[in-house]
DNA sequence: ATAATAGTGTCTCTTAGACATTATGCG
DNA sequence: CGCATAATGTCTAAGAGACACTATTAT
């Protein structure tokens, strides 16, 4: 096999899709001071009516990757090109998808990325694209259109994976500001992962006391040495906390660590 | 774009890689009937000396996929054509890499997938193979060697891959048979994560008598009703057990599951 | 005072973890 | 008997889970 000439048939192209996930506030109307409602969006953008696939039909943003880039640097682009967001924001591989027919212009497979992005990264967004191009959905609508190619399932997988990466690791720091309080964090938590219920007031002391969960959180002292709150959520303030770098791995023939 | 005349550059091929892992079987001698040595071990084929690209090295088992088949099924088919093994066998796609440069022969991201297979598929490898083609290596020699292209890379990711889904999920159950004893599973999970280290006992117990792992495991019960068991590991037989359908879903935030 | 959320206390039952003890079967 | 592994028992400290109660702030 030579660069030159091809004595097989090769892909049409490597496309990157990518499921950029982000969670909206709707403060609640009312004299008092109460928690913001939380909703689990996810951008998609609609093709063109001159596309030649899917002409009209929402889909996943996403693009061509180069030979000239990683996949990575491909998904990024594409991120930066939907939504202007640099590379501040974490995203993960998901999977990559082919079969055959999954894509009428030929050998088009797909690598699936997907992208956690804290609301206030996506504030500009319909002032900085086409007004028609690129919009926020909340996840239910998204999932009940019936988008371009295999893009239902790849929304549903992405959302799969990020409700099992909710559940293991410390990705709820995306979507929270850098401090927090842990009735936000526990919001955080259901609106990615409805099935999660715990007793609040039990949530926050085994997290901060028990011996495997204690070092995931700290509490976030000011310059005084005195410990932080805030009122955004009541008008009674609230401590703030902040993620560690400590990622716990978990078993299920344990408890816990190992 | 058209299927017939292409306006960009488009991939040279997309390649499956796959690790496929096994734990070997070493019985230690001696007149006293004892517990096997147990070894984690990945297959690699040899590249020919007339290979345009790391002639003479070795690999992780591969090849291009075709427009007519699906990714899996051509880690299938990479499987069967290396060990002659059939579908009855776990693969799980790791990730996709590309990155410019990882191939000379130009645009060529991998698809890496990871197998499990039980040793005993593995028995008439040698056999069914050229000699020197396919071999299976301990883990750590494999590590060490040179590896072509990044498969040196692909197989680290490949065994943080299994390492973690040991832990998180009962992927033990392919490396096992059907009914095993508790000291068999133990033994599993050891050999591919050393840093598990849990009193054998109190393993036992927390396994079988726990709310959120019981129904993992179940007794094996014979035409008679009565609890099977196996000397194979030593004079006093063993009780044997078997894995359930049940898969727990596990979380960094509380104990068990959600 | 009242609304809404923050935070503490208490009680019971389960589990983790360390460790000792007994049981089985064969050479 | 001795060897190697299987299985059971015991004790303490930690954690899970339910739920009641108190505290704080602005309106």
């Amino acid at each position: 096999m030579t660069t030159s000439t091809k004595k097989y048939r090769t892909p049409d192209g490597l496309p990157v899709d990518i499921a950029i996930f982000t969670i909206t506030s709707h403060a609640k109307p009312g004299s008092y001071k109460t928690l913001a409602e939380r909703k689990l969006g996810v951008l998609l953008v609609k093709r063109s009516e001159q596309s030649a696939a899917y002409p009209g039909y929402w889909a996943l943003p996403g693009g061509f990757s180069k030979e000239t880039e990683t996949l990575a640097e491909a998904a990024y682009r594409e991120l930066k090109e939907e939504t202007n967001i640099g590379e501040d924001v974490r995203i993960e591989q998901v999977k990559t998808v082919y079969y055959p027919g999954r894509d009428p212009r030929g050998w088009m497979p797909s690598v699936l990325y997907c992208a956690l992005v804290n609301e206030s990264l996506l504030l500009g967004l319909t002032a900085d694209s086409d007004a028609d191009e690129a919009q926020l959905f909340d996840l239910e609508d998204a999932l009940a259109l019936p988008l371009a190619f295999d893009h239902n399932e790849l929304l549903r997988d992405s959302l799969t994976h990020i409700r099992h990466q909710m559940m293991t690791t410390t990705i709820a720091r995306e979507f929270l500001p850098k401090s927090f309080t842990i009735r936000e964090l526990y919001q955080i938590i259901q609106t990615v992962v409805p099935a999660f219920e715990e007793d609040i007031a039990n949530f926050k002391r085994n997290l901060l006391t028990t011996k495997t969960r204690s070092g995931l959180i700290r509490e976030v002292f000011g310059a005084d040495g005195k410990p932080l709150t805030t009122d955004r959520n009541s008008n009674r303030p609230a401590q703030l906390y902040e993620f560690t770098t400590y990622e716990p791995k978990i078993s299920i023939y344990n408890s816990g660590i190992f």
